[in-house]
DNA sequence: CAGTGGTCTAGACCACCAC
DNA sequence: TGGTGGTCTAGACCACTGC
């Protein structure tokens, strides 16, 4: 039905090297020649490979450096299973990092967690699905998360202080089954969840602990557990890569 | 730890522009400024405005359009219910075009469906899933989906021809329940389900349909549906335009 | 036709890296 | 220090819209 136009100068650079990057020229982790000497191979000025460029990067295909180059990613993207993450025997035979390890390695490579606690006060989403004032303190778990020691997540959890204070929650390591488990000893075990999942552009902080481009993209999973009678025990944000993820599921007709 | 560094003047700009959509400063469906007053106001060059704008464009912010203009996306941002989407009863009580029609109403605007239904080659991760080699004709059903006029999907559904030939499916309306109430009937009720959620660019032929730029993203969501004894009698292929919607997904632990 | 955005030119300067 | 990418300049031409 539509004309076929074609494309412009930079959009067909860009298609050649994404090619070349998928057929392997350009094999995962090895550097692009460099912009000037693309040009000159390809008959356009410099800026029309720039902007090639930046429009592979902003697709997480490449990462360029100032004073080095124009790198071809080195990370597979990493395949989250979605559908039995909160299962409690998930929980119980992989430990308290989660589904996270596995899915990394199922790509050979090295999955590491480093967490962070500490007390700050509820931004006003936590607040106001906790049902408390905005800036009360609450407990907050952070956690960023590499594979091959590049950062892929970051997942940030709220709990409760009335809930949380002086349990192991408060402690890094939250002992076997993690969190969840921890809440269920407690009375208060996350039966029922919610998720919703979104797309935006970084912020500039998240853009550098995931050393990402603003130009780049990031899911935003915010979580919500709850308990049979409905109460909120659990926020976990999770800012992700977007370019480094695919999500699976699979479930049952009712 | 690291250093504020300014941002560069494009992004700086950027930021402004998205600042005012977001508070309706330039309201939703309102053009902008030409890039010319833009440059003048903001003490720029209109290269940097124009380089500014299509972030804004391939965030699905803004669309442009030559000799008219620059206009902010009329179109809010739809939640897709992935919780239960395949549920009999949602089947039954919203006819055969499914969970879309409320997912738009919800945003006070119109939905609009328009179906296509025809015998084609078999692709070759069709041809896979279903055993069959590639090439094999299979029916094809193919949806556009609009909300207020604006394409926001594309679904595009295989059935293997030993099941769909000469039954309702072939018609454009599948009738009271869609094709998964048609495929019990024929005794293939689809019970186990998989889904992979995957973020690219849109190729030309998608960009063209859903009305999009090679520089924003799509969503590709392949659905496969298979009976209890695990053959696969459905597959759909789901592209959306990943500025366009979010994903929300409730249940309960096991 | 004039008005708009999309792209390209042919430079230039700077920030950052490795040495 | 020289090599690399990131950005900006001050234009220019073209494609497309609406009159």
């Amino acid at each position: 039905m539509s004309i076929e136009r074609s494309p412009s100068e930079y959009r067909q650079v860009a298609a050649l090297i994404r090619d070349r990057i998928k057929s392997d020229f350009y094999p995962r982790g090895t550097f692009l020649p460099r912009e000037d000497d693309l040009a000159d191979e390809l008959g356009v000025k410099r800026n029309v490979v720039s902007k090639a460029l930046a429009m592979l990067r902003s697709e997480g295909l490449v990462r360029s450096t100032r004073g080095k180059g124009t790198k071809v990613n080195p990370i597979p993207v990493i395949r989250r299973n979605a559908t039995g993450r909160q299962a409690k025997h998930a929980r119980e035979s992989e430990g308290n990092r989660g589904a996270f390890d596995a899915e990394v390695r199922k790509l050979d490579m090295t999955p590491q967690v480093a967490v962070d606690v500490t007390r700050a006060p509820a931004p006003a989403n936590v607040a106001e699905v906790f049902g408390i004032n905005e800036g009360t303190p609450v407990l907050v778990r952070s956690r960023k998360m590499f594979a091959d020691d590049v950062p892929v997540q970051i997942a940030t959890s709220y709990i409760p202080l009335e809930i949380a204070d002086g349990t192991q929650l408060t402690e890094k390591d939250t002992g076997p089954g993690g969190t969840y488990s921890r809440l269920a000893d407690l009375g208060h075990e996350p039966k029922r969840f919610s998720e919703l999942t979104q797309l935006r552009v970084p912020d500039s902080s998240e853009a550098g602990v995931l050393s990402m481009d603003t130009s780049q993209r990031v899911y935003v999973i915010t979580r919500i557990a709850r308990t049979t009678e409905g109460r909120a025990v659990e926020i976990t944000e999770s800012i992700l890569p977007a370019h480094q993820w695919e999500f699976y599921a699979e479930w049952d007709a009712e």
